[in-house]
DNA sequence: ACACAAAACATACGGTCGTACGTATGTATA
DNA sequence: TATACATACGTACGACCGTATGTTTTGTGT
């Protein structure tokens, strides 16, 4: 930080990168970001982002960190304010909607991109995806728990709609978004 | 062919590699493949392999088109001896989970896996998978309207849990089975 | 048995990848 | 002001990528 409290250079450089890089890994994948092409996408030097990122990993890691705090205000902090239970629930998924149809990220719902490539590759990053989409689950399962019996199973049943949603939008499908409405009435009581 | 019915040399090749490229590509993604891994993979020359399929998208059609057949084979021939509906509905559903778990392909479902990736890359890649994509989502439907009113959405549902599933089981959740058979009982009436 | 085409290979090319290293340039602290 | 450090860049390296081209091996049909 500097004396009077802004940001370090390197650290408004990072966020700028790393904004764009989850861009580019919401519509490709993690895997289809470089450090090249990320220097040409911000015309800056290849070498100048690995100044600020060492590794392609703390890079991943960086991207992952940034796009978890991007979803958190898009969609979590603003449903807060509902009441807890079923309005709250109704909430977050039309914030979700919102963030997955007109996205926050180029390419859709950063987890349902990324999620299925690092399922089969150990290591920090599928750590971090993990976490974060764990949290989400839990997030979901504390609400249905004012409302039914069975929360876990809730939360992983309007989970797995919301993520085949994503793609369904991405191919196209505006129908999807009815039937998202229709899960979470069924699996309210 | 040959004379005898027999596959020709080629083909016989192409099925080799195919079968192999579904492993690795359920595992890492069709993105993961690339003609020199496979080439060391099953010790044979990088330009044999181009031989036979000339471009690398030529290579992912026919590892698409593999891993249908494949999926075909395991899940929905054994199924199809049930009774339509709610039967045929569960032997699905128990034939996809076996699919799922003891890896017909290594890395789980192929879909899940390459569909994320493809979903906003457009191309006869995206084509066939949303193609058979759709084929599967229909085939579900058709069973739902044996015993729902609803079958499309029904349809919509199970996939997208199946799909939740597979990357459950890939981070080692056994615990996400049970949620299967449950989220088939709460969709029939 | 022979001829021909398919198959498999060896080699090469331009391109991109991630990373390492050296060098200016700016900034904060002593 | 002097010194240490973070930042940004230029360049270079080895590795792998997909593809193109030419040659050799192999199997098949006549």
């Amino acid at each position: 930080m500097t004396t009077d409290g802004r940001l370090l250079r390197g650290a408004r450089s990072r966020q700028a990168i790393t904004r764009h890089a989850v861009d580019v890994a919401s519509l490709e994948g993690l895997n289809g970001l470089s450090l090249g092409r990320l220097a040409t996408d911000l015309g800056v030097s290849k070498s100048g982002i690995q100044t600020l990122f060492r590794t392609k990993e703390n890079l991943h890691l960086a991207t992952v960190e940034t796009a978890s705090q991007a979803f958190s205000e898009a969609v979590i902090a603003p449903a807060l304010p509902a009441p807890a239970g079923a309005a709250r629930l109704h909430a977050l998924v039309d914030h979700w909607i919102t963030y997955a149809a007109t996205p926050l990220f180029a390419g859709g719902c950063f987890w349902a991109a990324n999620l299925p490539d690092f399922d089969s590759r150990p290591g920090p990053v599928r750590d971090a995806l993990v976490g974060q989409h764990e949290a989400w689950l839990a997030l979901l399962s504390g609400e249905f728990g004012h409302v039914t019996g069975a929360p876990d199973l809730a939360a992983f049943q309007l989970d797995a709609v919301l993520m085949a949603a994503n793609t369904a939008l991405r191919l196209g499908d505006r129908a999807v978004v009815p039937k998202i409405h229709q899960t979470l009435s069924l699996l309210l009581p």
